[in-house]
DNA sequence: TAGATTGTTAATCGATTAACAATC
DNA sequence: TAGATTGTTAATCGATTAACAATC
């Protein structure tokens, strides 16, 4: 869980010109957010950062500070062209490649991320399912036929998937994550409820539902707890 | 999307002795994760910061940090007590009380979301479910039959509902979110592409799995971009 | 030119890490 | 007592906010 990076201290990396620079981490995880805005303005040309912050839920400040990490893309006293700046996301990002997807785990969470339209609708192609289950093995779901876990290393290959999507339950997770980075995939996003490991150079995302109730059951609780209903 | 909560400066709340105290953003978000890696000692007496920081997946210096905001659970030269410990984190997230849930939307993911056999473990009851469609209201679901959508209002007061889950189409989540707030939930997750705006004295937290995929396309894009391949 | 709005700098705030004194 | 391990303090690091000079 070491984040590092930096040998003496990370060498400032001859400025790329375009786009490039580094980009922090909370910067990085709203960009998608300020994507997702700007599909609201399709059809206007321009946009400031207070409407654009406004309609992703951040502060003005916020978002240009952000944006400024990927360059100058908006005109000072006009504001930011839309379809230019969401292009520029798109390329920081690097959505101008489409990524490939495997899943596994084929059970009501795998067969809902395996038919969910969104991830088509911002650039992911889902082309392959897994399960160990041998009366889900060979049915269809969205279209494509669930392989046995064996075939796993194979299928990745095959469809030259960078990204895998854990939906198992927990106990077995960890195998599949181990799999999943032999089989090659660079970035793993996983629902299951407990801690995994990935080597340093594969990236993971986790996220936990459960978890999450948990964390609004902390504040329905102190709210309930401070007494301040009148 | 303001965290503020101070007029002055918060003031220090008169010690409440037990487990008080202000407990950071950052650290409640970690705790479920601990809760999770002490199931994993079930039947063991005593662990230390460094082992269940291993199996939490984080430090032990952030692990008895984030602690310590709780009280003096730990015995110096000892450890942790396996089941005094889970029992504190749970009054601290206030899970000595089971939420009850509603599920608005009830599509693939309502749908697997109903059936999530980890709610229940970790102290959730799903308690209803709502949808517009016709063709899905009136059915059963994980043993609950669907509501339509004029039922919400009653159906979060007769169950005593506090927590509302949003697994509709971005284009409804708002209306959807408006009319939960307005039924009296406290705290909302949501899993709709788009922003949220909830009155301030409401929780809420989000979940966007295509956002989860582009934030890992990132890196996948940089590891490529850099060229790092020996 | 006058008004608008960015991009950037500086100040603040919060979170993480490291180290160690307290204490079992 | 000697060894182990916590709880806390201080140092570092990163992220957010506010303000404004640059500039369209």
């Amino acid at each position: 869980m070491d984040t590092q990076r930096t040998g003496p201290r990370a060498a400032p990396r001859v400025r790329t010109n375009g786009p490039a620079r580094e980009v922090p981490p909370s910067t990085v995880a709203r960009l998608p957010g300020y994507l997702r805005a700007l599909q609201g303005f399709e059809g206007v040309v321009t946009t400031s950062s207070d409407e654009l912050a406004d309609a992703a839920g951040v502060t003005p400040a916020q978002l240009r500070k952000d944006l400024s990490f990927l360059g100058s893309y908006g005109r000072r006293g006009v504001g930011y062209d839309v379809e230019h700046l969401s292009e520029q996301i798109g390329v920081v990002l690097g959505l101008k490649t489409q990524r490939r997807v495997v899943i596994v785990g084929i059970g009501n969470l795998g067969h809902a991320l395996a038919s969910y339209s969104v991830f088509a609708e911002r650039g992911f192609a889902v082309v392959g399912l897994v399960d160990t289950d041998p009366a889900v093995v060979g049915t269809s779901v969205a279209g494509l036929v669930v392989q046995p876990s064996e075939g796993l290393a194979d299928l990745v290959r095959t469809t030259d998937a960078t990204i895998g999507i854990i939906a198992t339950p927990a106990a077995s997770a960890q195998a599949v994550c181990d799999a999943l980075v032999g089989a090659g995939v660079v970035g793993i996003l996983t629902f299951a409820p407990r801690a995994l490991r990935v080597p340093e150079n594969v990236d993971l995302r986790a996220v936990d539902v459960a978890s999450e109730l948990q964390i609004l059951a902390f504040h329905d609780h102190r709210r309930a707890g401070t007494g301040d209903s009148a």
